[in-house]
DNA sequence: TATTTTTACGCAACCGATTGCAATTGTTGT
DNA sequence: ACAACAATTGCAATCGGTTGCGTAAAAATA
């Protein structure tokens, strides 16, 4: 096993007899170089299999061309496609993207952020971890003009880019949906207030869509969820359905949740749609799957991502500090399948 | 807002009136250092909000403490699993991960395998994209001695580690089952032979289980799909179900292709498991949620996420350059669920 | 008290690419 | 043929930790 060390701009320089600088140079194209030295340059590079070392690069000019993704896990349909998305954009415009798991935990989280920067990120997105109640740990980022974006998790009250969707709203048309569907008493699973309180949302738009339609808000149809798990879901589907009058729909924030409570229900001898009709959120490939199929709320995820990445990018390249930080509102639609069929 | 310049080690050498190198030292407890000096140092640090900048550590010591992913996708729940678990491994030891998406292009591979290596990553762990015909993309880091550990989809004939599980004998146990419970004409879908043939090994078991069982061999009930998703399975069960004598089970190297399987049944009024036992595979979280549940053949991606960090790590320590480079074998199991039910 | 051994810290080179400025060579104009 | 200018290329500092080696100060030994 041959101990190559790494070729670099030197071993060329010295091969060809010329600066380092020029190799530099030529090998980015620069003006100042002739194109005969440019094309010899490339090709004894590649020749000798030169590699540029991006550390050196990122340590002399500061910038690292990576971009470092901060979320609770990968593992959820919707944030694995959010991933896919931040890297295919990242992809085409020559970023490295780096991934971190908070797992839900503030403390990770915050280990995490100061690992990003440590690793001098370009810039970063990040869905916040349940746990979290203050952003004191992003600060390093904002303050050294390192781009950052908050994706549907995201902080209030914090100047920085935000790429989210409408919660409210698509709460509300989930309900109305149901509501068009024929139900009347419409139970919702929320889960604990956190700082990127999107639950919060989908149930002011739960909220807001009964009294529109003069349904009376009844407390003990919305059930408060610990964690937006499948075992959660049924506790809280089994706690619902052991209600007197059974409710005749659900709209639930999850389609984890979702297909719990088809599961329970169908478990029960509770029949969805004719008895309960179900709505959930996300589109998750379950969602399709699930006998019936669900309806749903669509959340892009990958588009999401890709939204995040272009602004860090765009904000990269047009060094002007922008002091407005917009907000991008992605649309959602209601996805009308078996669950909710009258 | 502050456009603070990040704190560095001359910051802090300048404040307590000290070498860099004694601080540099300092924060990592050389043992040259007193007490006092570490104390002092590592309070000021702290105060002054110093990161340190890992480039330079990087460019420097030239190790990066950075395990570079390249995979198909990561939105598979395999894939992310199987990041979910080197994330977690390497977090532990303060290893940070870089995760590349081939998207099943050779192309894509080759050029996201030398981004790693311009990004120095310690190691790489990597799931070959279907496309790949050959590995010479990955000699770089065979090479320069950093530890490569292939997973799951592995190339033949290349000396590097691999954690992997055994496909064949998984395929046989899964064939197995299928006969145990009473089928007798098994089909079988299987996906182009690329270059870590896990489908070709899968398949060898099912012949095999058939020839142990003293059951023929049919050509025309092993299909061969262009691609392992949904519509492919649709497909390929449709042609299935065309058949004159109907088979009675089924193997599908995938959960998705099982549960295309299950609903194209399902749609032609063909029962399972009365008529038709399915069994599939990885057991992906839609198995658990298709009515009826799927038996499947477990396959521990977080497991094997950990197992491929560690032997990187493991390897980075002990810095003696093995050149045997075991291959690790993580078992599976069959989850009998309903759909292979007598 | 003089000398050897520890202990604690400083000096300066180094990793590899980038870049402002200087220097050299080549062209054009007169 | 010579000045003026453009086109190329070189020099050397720089980014921020790390580390081998040297040295001063403190402690131990003679």
């Amino acid at each position: 096993m041959e101990e190559n060390k790494h070729v670099t701009i030197y071993d060329i320089a010295e091969r060809l007899n010329l600066a380092t600088s020029t190799i530099s140079r030529a090998l980015k194209d620069h003006h100042t170089i002739s194109d005969k030295t440019i094309k010899k340059v490339k090709k004894t590079a590649e020749e000798m299999g030169f590699v540029p070392n991006t550390l050196a690069a990122g340590l002399r000019g500061n910038k690292t061309r990576t971009i470092g993704v901060l979320i609770p896990t990968v593992t959820q349909p919707f944030l694995s496609s959010l991933i896919s998305g931040i890297e295919i954009t990242a992809q085409k415009s020559d970023y490295t993207v780096i991934i971190m798991q908070s797992h839900d935990s503030y403390e990770e989280e915050v280990n995490m952020a100061k690992s990003l920067y440590s690793n001098r990120v370009s810039g970063v997105i990040c869905s916040l971890a349940m746990e979290t109640r203050d952003t004191a740990h992003f600060h390093q980022f904002s303050n050294n003009n390192i781009p950052l974006v908050f994706v549907d998790r995201v902080p209030k009250g914090y100047n920085t880019f935000r790429v989210v969707i409408d919660n409210y709203t698509a709460g509300y048309k989930a309900t109305k949906h149901l509501i068009e569907q024929g139900c009347i008493r419409i139970a919702h699973f929320t889960a604990g207030s956190e700082l990127g309180n999107l639950y919060n949302e989908r149930k002011r738009g739960y909220i807001e869509a009964l009294k529109d339609h003069n349904i009376e808000i009844e407390e003990e149809l919305i059930i408060n969820l610990n964690s937006v798990t499948y075992e959660d879901g049924v506790k809280a589907s089994n706690a619902l359905f052991d209600l007197k009058p059974l409710p005749d729909g659900l709209f639930a924030p999850g389609d984890i949740l979702a297909v719990s409570a088809v599961q329970t229900a169908k478990k029960r001898g509770i029949k969805v749609p004719e008895e309960f009709k179900v709505i959930g959120f996300n589109n998750d490939p379950i969602s399709q799957i699930i006998d019936p199929n669900l309806s749903t709320i669509t959340h892009p995820a990958e588009k999401m991502g890709k939204a995040a990445a272009e602004i860090i990018i765009k904000n990269l390249k047009s060094s002007k500090n922008d002091d407005a930080k917009e907000i991008t509102f992605l649309n959602t639609e209601v996805l009308a399948r078996e669950s909710t069929q009258k």
